[in-house]
DNA sequence: CCCTGACAGTCAATCGATTGCCGCTCGATC
DNA sequence: GATCGAGCGGCAATCGATTGACTGTCAGGG
């Protein structure tokens, strides 16, 4: 501290008490005040009631920079997802936070703005406080992910990757339902407005529309878009109406929400002429004329179980397998029976 | 360690490098090492060189916890907000984000879920751990956040508390706007739906539009909502109706969005019988039909002011006054002349 | 009466990095 | 040629908590 004395800037800080305080107070050493406060039981009932009261006296509060030498553990989760500002994230950050206070732990949160190169090193960053990672929609390639796994534990969500524990969302009863849906109302030809390629789970909804759509006899294309945003969405438009098809799936719901404002802002009546469907069932999805159908996630369940999983990697207890998650259909009004 | 041997769990993790291993490596003392890392300059040229290249390749990252015991500084700083699912801090917390991470701090993040016992609990949880705190909208009272900011250096955003430094939105400016184009609109007669009365802002809010009615020769009633959210603003439904005004402000665009929709439903039109104005003009406030007007703060700007305000007082170069930033009114469609 | 062992508490090493102080070397100065 | 000081690097204490090993005490059993 180099401050100019007799100048002290702000109000000054009283140290925070420590064991050693403790043990001076009670006339015990520092490590039986460690072990009344860690080990219940370990310690004459009597001995430990007093440093108990003790500690509480002088507002001790455990150091965990200093815990965290010796033990090599942090009481810290690190949480990484590829965009904050995308609404889908909001339950699973709280369900995540949920759960990890819970059982005692603190998480420090993260985005990489959909930069995997941001994403690496924000996840070497933060390895070095944290006890393990989780990684949300990852955009990193399996390697570095393995990588990062072979310093401290990971756990992915919404994304598999081999030898990797991960928590991730079945996305087929959702489609089912949905593309079932859309066939019932007599949609032949649809199309899917894809996300970046480097999601993990815009390759499973691909995927499962396709295989679904070829099983069903309707035809199926896909569409490219240039960001999962609004604005690629909206930029998407010239693109979704030449394909020419009656009902489109978008990566995302922001997608889906830039393409349903762009098609009425030329005049395409939706669900009339174009039914949309996106995915995430986000905050906002039901705000829009006509409001926004979507294929739902458990966001929240997803988080706390990601967390909860990881924690048990942590002691060993680990899970094993894979968990997967649910998906639903949530109709709302950009859907209907094609137009003849 | 007790892993039942023979048996280890997950795939065994290396240990990290130390200052130890390159102080090895190069045949130097360790606390050479750590002057050639952090001091460049004190030593010799090539025998900085010689480490920092041997840093490089044994993968050497600096263990933070083993620096922030000596050092006293953890390099983190902790962001608590109140409702982390609300869309207003999507911003806030990027610009937060941002900045930090420029300034090489990680930040750590957690919402107290509009209780105030939660935001205590938290807050001391978090204060081990960082180097300071980042309030946002706190519900906290006075005196406890005075007793926080006598531990470590606290950051008021969004709410001024006496002797605290803060980043304050000024709502003036957005506020007159508003009012006056109602007021030109014709509109004589408005109601403010109030948030929670530990709000601040919510108090500002109020305050502002009050004093400005007044002066301006408008009436104005405060009808209160039972929470900040969309749920609050639907609730809040058949009082603001009966209030008889023409146009009404919402504590923020959440609940203003829950008055909107509820006005849909029961056939209200917006803005023929009824103009609404909400406030943060969040995501999604464009969305509905009509589009809802807003007061927007600059938040991701708050956000980054916000840390490096604290960043600042943290080595001692304290900005001093409190740092105050413009409102503006965003205009949509939920704002008309009022119907004969 | 001695031994065993449970119990309570202490000692001291340890985690990884920082830093004040010291010592050596060497060139410049008087 | 002795002295001084700058430059470079090492020694060892320190931050706060944890923990294996150890000591001393006391009760009960053989």
């Amino acid at each position: 501290m180099d401050q100019p004395d007799g100048a002290a800037p702000a109000q000054d800080r009283k140290a925070p008490a420590t064991i050693y305080d403790i043990a001076r107070h009670t006339g015990v050493s520092p490590s039986t005040v460690s072990r009344a406060l860690n080990k219940p039981g370990r310690l004459n009932p009597e001995t430990e009631r007093r440093i108990r009261e003790a500690a509480k006296e002088l507002g001790y509060r455990i150091n965990p920079m200093a815990r965290a030498l010796p033990t090599g553990k942090t009481g810290t989760l690190g949480l990484i997802v590829s965009d904050i500002t995308n609404p889908v994230y909001f339950d699973l950050v709280r369900g995540a936070e949920r759960v990890a206070s819970e059982a005692g732990f603190t998480l420090v949160f993260a985005d990489s703005q959909e930069s995997s190169e941001l994403e690496h090193t924000t996840a070497e960053r933060l390895q070095s406080y944290v006890d393990g990672l989780l990684l949300v929609a990852s955009r990193l390639d399996d390697r570095r992910i393995q990588e990062l796994s072979s310093v401290k534990p990971v756990m992915m969500v919404n994304r598999e990757v081999p030898g990797i524990p991960a928590v991730v969302p079945d996305v087929r009863p959702g489609i089912t339902d949905a593309l079932g849906r859309l066939r019932r109302l007599g949609h032949r030809r649809i199309a899917y407005l894809s996300g970046p390629q480097l999601s993990w789970l815009n390759g499973q909804r691909w995927q499962t529309l396709f295989e679904l759509a070829v099983e069903w006899d309707m035809s199926i294309v896909e569409v490219k878009s240039t960001a999962p945003t609004r604005e690629g969405g909206a930029e998407a438009f010239q693109r979704v109406k030449a394909a020419g098809v009656s009902a489109v799936f978008a990566y995302n719901d922001l997608v889906a929400l830039g393409l349903l404002r762009e098609c009425r802002e030329h005049g395409i009546d939706v669900p009339g002429r174009l039914s949309i469907i996106g995915f995430d069932d986000i905050f906002g999805a039901d705000l829009p004329t006509p409001a926004l159908s979507s294929i739902k996630l458990p966001l929240a369940e997803i988080g706390g179980k990601a967390v909860r999983r990881l924690l048990a990697e942590l002691d060993g207890t680990q899970g094993g397998t894979e968990i997967v998650l649910q998906t639903e259909f949530i109709s709302r009004e950009s859907v209907a029976e094609p137009q003849a």
